[in-house]
DNA sequence: AATGAATGAGGTTTCATTCAT
DNA sequence: AATGAATGAAACCTCATTCAT
């Protein structure tokens, strides 16, 4: 029993690459530069990951995959509706604009169009898949009369959309200088806002 | 009295770079692209322009600097502050969802980290404009007692945020297969959120 | 009859091209420097030399033919052949360490690689006449019993040498933050040494 | 063990530099012939070396460093003043004036300009020191009444001058038709009319 | 499994030179 | 006669990737 596993060894490749990646965007991160953080040669990397972009679409869809658990809510009944999307979206907000995560939106933006299967299954991964967690959560307000009925789609848009507004100020303009934004209050705000509009008339 | 002036050159490459630097990134796109699709050789890029970096910044520039003025509301005075705030939103959202305004959020967001003079740029020049005129627009409804009291700013950043979402949804996101959204459509839903948010209680 | 003929144009770009060479060498120089210490564009360099080498090979004979006539000595009856020799050694370090003519040499030694007959004409014009020059002297000392029989032609070299030396000194290494030499003080001493070496035993 | 070290490598480099360098002169020596020379490939230039000019540095470092052990007399005490300059000076010329050393003089002739701190090292290293020892060697002697007393720091420019003309001369002008000098007997010519002008009168 | 050494492909930039006006 | 504008031909350098050991 090797005390470090190939999966080890590919956990903290995919480590470093997230650091460079991040700092540095697909183009002008290095292999040599991820190596170094590993602790390893560049040709070991190579051992791990066919190639750059392999090693660039493995850290994506595992950062992806790691995110989503945590962000939707994990049941719909036991709270009132509004509520539940409160509760969303403040924890939501405050896990995509997390350090360690709020690069991901960046990426993905920065790098969409380079890497279009990349933004592809984030979009039907994680997009989607918040979207429409969120319209259902709205339709079951909507359904037990806890809310108006008003078109859920465009709703939701409006929730996720302020939530990758968070990471991304976070992530691209506080490091210039931005003022920073007090991220629950923040959240507390846009919930306010949001459960306004669905309140009914 | 020439046919093509040097500022009609000027304008030609920054044309050319928009459609290069929006598809590709800044590390991606190369110089001999952008010269081809403006017709001219490479060598000729660097008599307008002092370095690739230099084009990409007078893009972002001048981008940014055409943007603005048609962004930002004209006159806070005649409408009620509510059909102000629609109008502001409807219109910001379609401007920067248009196809030739909605690669600049991108760019930003993705090369930021490379550019943060950029990133500042942005920041300072559109988005702390953007949010200050929405905020100011939302205090002036709240004086005249036609919004509640709420965190104007926060308030402020749900309506930019909401714009930007759309500029990168179009951007990002339809490209690579994401169900297309109805910018007017959507601009109304956010502007009923948010002027509920706002309704006094 | 025009202000400025075209002789006159074309003297002024090798007073210029004097400069840039001296400074930079062949290779670093820029025709464009050039053009701007003229006052005029890097076209109309063209229409006085045909190309940068043409306008390197221009300067450098007009040099060397400028330089020359000053250098020698114009009789060699009237004096005693002691009295001659220290005053050409005298006479021509100065001339050489000049400012505006120890350029050449360090030109010369620098681009004789690249530039074969520049080197050659000017190892024939100036090198070859001057060490002939100097010859002829010291035999015809010899001659008149002022000196004694020695090998004339090492003589020869002995005081060209000391002629470079000091010009190489001031060119190349003066501006390094070497010690300044006094140019009449080092004649004088190498006069003196090579007129004791060629004094009879 | 390795069949190339990583230090011959940078040796062969090296080597292969100076005969381009030698050539050429910097501007106008490529990369790419260097590492034909060598049998590598350009990029492998680079893994010994940051650059072309740091490449070039190494070059006259070395080069002057290997020079000075072999340059200097290392005894002053045992023989006569006299018979330790002429040995010195036929010993030094010889040397300077070899093929694989006479470059030198030309190279930091001709790119002195263009990098002042090879002329400075090369002058503090290589021209101040064989001066300064030529000068004690005259002092010395003059001390022991074996010269006549002189400005010896003058007597040593004639020294050192006519050992840097020889590798001038054959490094420039030989190659263009200029005829040979016999260094030996160059050497016993100036070594003569030096001791002539310091022998005491 | 791991790496030091090597490379090929490619990109930016510079500059002598030309040409239409 | 003069030039602004344009270009083609390099040259340096970088870096993802491979391979012998």
């Amino acid at each position: 029993m090797p005390r470090v596993t190939p999966a080890d060894r590919r956990d903290r490749i995919i480590e470093a690459a997230r650091e460079e990646f991040a700092t540095h965007g697909f183009a002008l991160a290095r292999m040599e530069d991820v190596a170094k953080r590993v602790g390893i040669s560049r040709a070991a990397l190579y051992l791990a990951f066919d190639s750059k972009e392999a090693l660039f679409r493995a850290l994506v869809s595992e950062v992806i995959t790691a995110l989503m658990p945590t962000l939707l809510p994990s049941d719909y009944g036991t709270l009132p509706a509004p509520a539940l999307l409160r509760a969303f979206i403040r924890n939501a907000m405050k896990r995509m604009a997390a350090p360690d995560m709020a690069f991901l939106p960046r990426l993905i933006v920065g790098e969409g169009r380079n890497f279009p299967e990349l933004a592809q299954f984030y979009h039907e991964t994680a997009t989607i898949c918040v979207l429409g967690a969120v319209e259902r959560l709205i339709l079951h307000g909507v359904e037990r009369g806890e809310f108006a009925c008003v078109d859920a789609r465009m709703a939701a848009h409006g929730v996720t959309g302020s939530i990758v507004h968070a990471a991304l100020w976070r992530s691209v303009f506080e490091p210039v200088g931005a003022e920073p934004i007090d991220v629950d209050w923040l959240a507390e705000c846009q919930a306010g806002m949001v459960l306004a509009g669905l309140a009914g008339g």
